[in-house]
DNA sequence: AGCGGAGTTAAGACTCGCTTAAGGTCTGGG
DNA sequence: CCCAGACCTTAAGCGAGTCTTAACTCCGCT
């Protein structure tokens, strides 16, 4: 029972996405797939619960009210990009952290993790990578020397890096993450950008390391 | 006696949903459905009035009027989406908080709770970001200088970043909650309506940022 | 060496946002 | 009933910021 994880997630597709990403990562995931069932269940068999807030039913809002009562588990919530109000909401009734959809698997992970380590912690959509830390709220990039002013693409490209920080990612993912999709034009388009990203970044440039063949990488310095 | 909310509210779907959850929540809900009933009760029979704005016969507005002319009970108001006027006059009358429809059942019961926590306080929260100060009751702003003469929608505008003080907000969400939202025409309106709030700002301006290809922010000086 | 992927630079096209000015609508007063 | 004022919207011009393309150079692999 080491590193058992609910998943509380009524959308099918997701909710198998992320049960093999959790299995893959060596948690034990139990999934369900709507409140009314989750209500009956002891959060205390958990280390941490991930609650989507929007659920039919009992909707995850008093999900999370209710586990709260008599719980001290860590509570990790789902909630859609543009919904604050719910965040918030969620965040003063106890959710010891947010995730917002749509997000990389790995971030889920990451977050997770952070909740298993510290315990009740953590508010702000923050990516630190070495000495380059990425606010997605406030949409700004900072370095050991201050902030950056990053064009759009160059601030997409680096967040999407930032949130699988540590693995290689296609040339063609960013891509079709960073800029627009209908483009299929020039191939050095990608070059253009890293290569302003990089000269912007200064010191921290070393951690967007290429992937020879592959696309792009940024890793903590050793 | 303690618990006692009345509702009025004309459709009859949403006011059965309404009594539902209230009950549930452990109050007593009386509902009635139009107006004219509604004028020869005693507001203060009761803890909370929950008012729909939109309502047959006797319109919501002059009922607010006419409880306020000799109770303090905490009113608040439904009102559709896009009504913003509806609801500036509404709290201008004396309506303590307002939720927007369509809402989430737990939303209304926070909100009435906040309103029998702190009587008469709920929208009295002063917004303040650097040297603007923003009352959301009064529907006032002043910076250093003193006090501004905004427009609606401006106070909109700067009201919706300041409740999301230093995250980037979409211009799509931003028109969206202060602007006519049937409007989908000239996407300049925002601008021109930016501008003139930076040029009322005065020195507060720099503090509403652009954030390029995405929107606004606005945050506290460094 | 040779090949193809990656980096750099500069130029042009394009998008985005700011400003000013000109209708248009609504409201309250005369 | 009309007028004046306040407000919102639309339009158009401008400047600045950003993206893409192309051409060339550089680098790593075989």
């Amino acid at each position: 029972m080491p590193n058992r994880i609910l998943l509380v997630e009524d959308d099918e597709a997701l909710g198998r996405q992320v049960v093999e990403t959790l299995s893959q990562a060596g948690f034990d995931p139990s999934w369900v797939r709507d409140g009314d069932e989750a209500r009956g269940l002891d959060p205390d068999d958990y280390r941490v619960i991930v609650l989507d807030l929007m659920l039919p039913g009992t909707y995850g809002m008093d999900l999370l009210k209710r586990y709260r009562v008599n719980s001290e588990v860590p509570i990790l919530i789902l909630s859609a990009r543009d919904d604050t109000s719910d965040k918030i909401r969620g965040l003063k009734l106890g959710a010891d952290d947010y995730v917002t959809k749509p997000f990389f698997p790995e971030e889920l992970i990451a977050r997770i993790r952070a909740c298993l380590r510290r315990p009740n912690l953590i508010d702000t959509q923050q990516l630190t990578v070495g000495a380059i830390q990425i606010d997605l709220e406030r949409r700004e990039v900072r370095t050991d020397k201050g902030a950056l002013s990053l064009t759009p693409v160059e601030f997409e490209i680096l967040a999407m890096l930032a949130r699988r920080k540590g693995s290689a990612v296609s040339r063609d993912a960013i891509v079709e993450s960073a800029l627009d999709s209908s483009n299929e034009g020039s191939r050095r388009t990608l070059d253009v950008h890293v290569s302003r990203l990089r000269s912007k970044l200064g010191g921290a440039a070393p951690q967007l390391e290429t992937v020879w063949g592959i696309g792009y990488r940024l890793t903590d310095p050793p």
